[in-house]
DNA sequence: CTTGACTCTGGAGCTAACTCCAGGGTTTAA
DNA sequence: TTAAACCCTGGAGTTAGCTCCAGAGTCAAG
């Protein structure tokens, strides 16, 4: 029995993932084709294609290239880990996440001061309030 | 009657930027020495620094290199522009800062969700709703 | 007069995640 | 049989905002 097997543009398409990408992935050590034709044309599983899958969605959830090498890891060799050690990986990124909208909330905070302050006229901005205030403020 | 001149790294130390950033800075346009000496070497005046420090708290708000140069030539001339104008450049980095947090707040939900379904117990992983979920989930 | 701190220029390297290109070989449909 | 569409490799380019380097000149203190 054959198991059936893609191409590249096959797989870049089932994915919605760009050929180059997948090659880059492959660079990166992501993902491996599981053989290679006569012609040395890569030839990827079902199994490859389902880790791909995994890739693009752990990437919509916001996690890197490196982080995804990691979760790839303890995807293949479940045996050998914990949940423990999966949910810390979440964890650390919900903690990272939180951060960063933390810190562009404040900034969006002090924006929007700046722009609630401007009269926003069709006067000249020689007095506009937003100018003067990153003239002056403290800076952070 | 003298005006008090800084060379780079004074600059540098009085608004807490690198040498090397402020030559970057010059580089791209955002700022240029008044003078040089005769030796070559940058002399910066009080405005120089006034510009810098605006430069700096304007990153601090959240602008990019590009945008704070257009608020440098709002500010520099500031007759021949209106507070309409400025303020536009404010509201459009609001609406990109909303954008962005919304954005990150979203994938920190989904992130969330996962982290909350896992038990995070000492069992292996191989049954780990984490794993199964970035297995199976629809991707974005 | 020498040592160490400072400055100069031009260009390379860094991060992340691709994206594109040249210059070739392969496959497939008409 | 030939043209289009696919695939290969290796390497360069992209974005933003620096950061570092070599190799050379300059300045201030002791």
């Amino acid at each position: 029995m054959k198991t059936k097997h893609y191409n590249i543009g096959q797989l870049a398409s089932l994915t919605g993932l760009t050929v180059d990408t997948v090659r880059f992935y492959e660079n990166k050590g992501l993902v491996q084709a599981s053989q290679r034709s006569d012609a040395g044309y890569r030839l990827f599983s079902a199994d490859d294609l389902a880790r791909l899958q995994f890739i693009k969605r752990a990437k919509a959830v916001g996690f890197t290239l490196d982080e995804i090498s990691e979760l790839l890891e303890l995807r293949l060799h479940p045996d050998d880990h914990t949940c423990e050690e999966v949910k810390q990986v979440t964890a650390r990124k919900v903690r990272e996440l939180d951060a960063k909208i933390a810190e562009l909330e404040k900034i969006r905070m002090s924006l929007k001061t700046l722009h609630t302050a401007c009269c926003g006229g069709p006067e000249s901005a020689e007095h506009c309030s937003i100018l003067q205030a990153l003239d002056s403020m403290e800076a952070s």
